[in-house]
DNA sequence: GCGACAG
DNA sequence: ATCTTGTCGC
């Protein structure tokens, strides 16, 4: 069993304007490189039952800082055509020097001489997200948008949001059970 | 063969 | 991802 969430925030205030939740049975296990193979079903499933349509989506999982440069968040946006980031909490590959300790400073993160992805600082002293191009947004605008996104934490609101509704929900569905 | 490895 | 205690800080 799986639960899926997804949030709508204003990009200005950060207050939710629409969320989805929805549990799915999945079979595929998590093997790394082939996320899309297990999470993509169930958040096309949840972006369905969107009523507003999303102006730039922010994944949790990696875009082109993927062994074949297409992860869950270059496959979402290609998808739906919709601008996507990936935004990780941690590295999946690729080779990179410590960010500034500074917010929103971030570093090239290097795989096979390509540059794809950001390694983004988005808290004073806290440790980086990994953030990659998904769909129609080049990386520096990218970063741009993870650092607005993130003003008090070192996730972006977004992921905060949708984390908090699938564990709220995760945690009903277990205690009727 | 060994180590690395989004969630 | 999950397991898992106390602890530090706002």
């Amino acid at each position: 069993m799986l639960v899926a969430g997804v949030v709508i925030l204003d990009a200005n205030s950060l207050q939710v304007v629409e969320s989805v939740v929805i549990q799915d049975t999945v079979e595929f296990p998590y093997i790394p490189g082939l996320f899309s193979f297990r999470e993509l079903p169930p958040l096309v499933r949840a972006f369905k039952e969107l009523k507003t349509t999303p102006q730039l989506v922010v994944c949790d999982g990696q875009g082109i800082a993927h062994p074949r440069r297409f992860g869950l968040a270059s496959h979402l946006g290609v998808l739906f055509d919709i601008p996507t980031i990936g935004c990780g909490k941690t590295r999946l590959l690729g080779e990179y020097k410590e960010p500034a300790h500074q917010r929103g400073a971030y570093s090239p993160l290097i795989d096979q001489g390509e540059i794809i992805g950001g390694v983004l600082r988005t808290q004073p002293n806290i440790k980086p997200i990994f953030v990659s191009i998904g769909h129609g947004i080049s990386l520096p605008t990218a970063c741009t948008w993870i650092t607005k996104l993130s003003p008090k934490y070192r996730l972006p609101e977004t992921t905060r949001q949708a984390d908090q509704l699938v564990n709220k929900v995760s945690a009903e569905l277990n205690r009727s059970r």
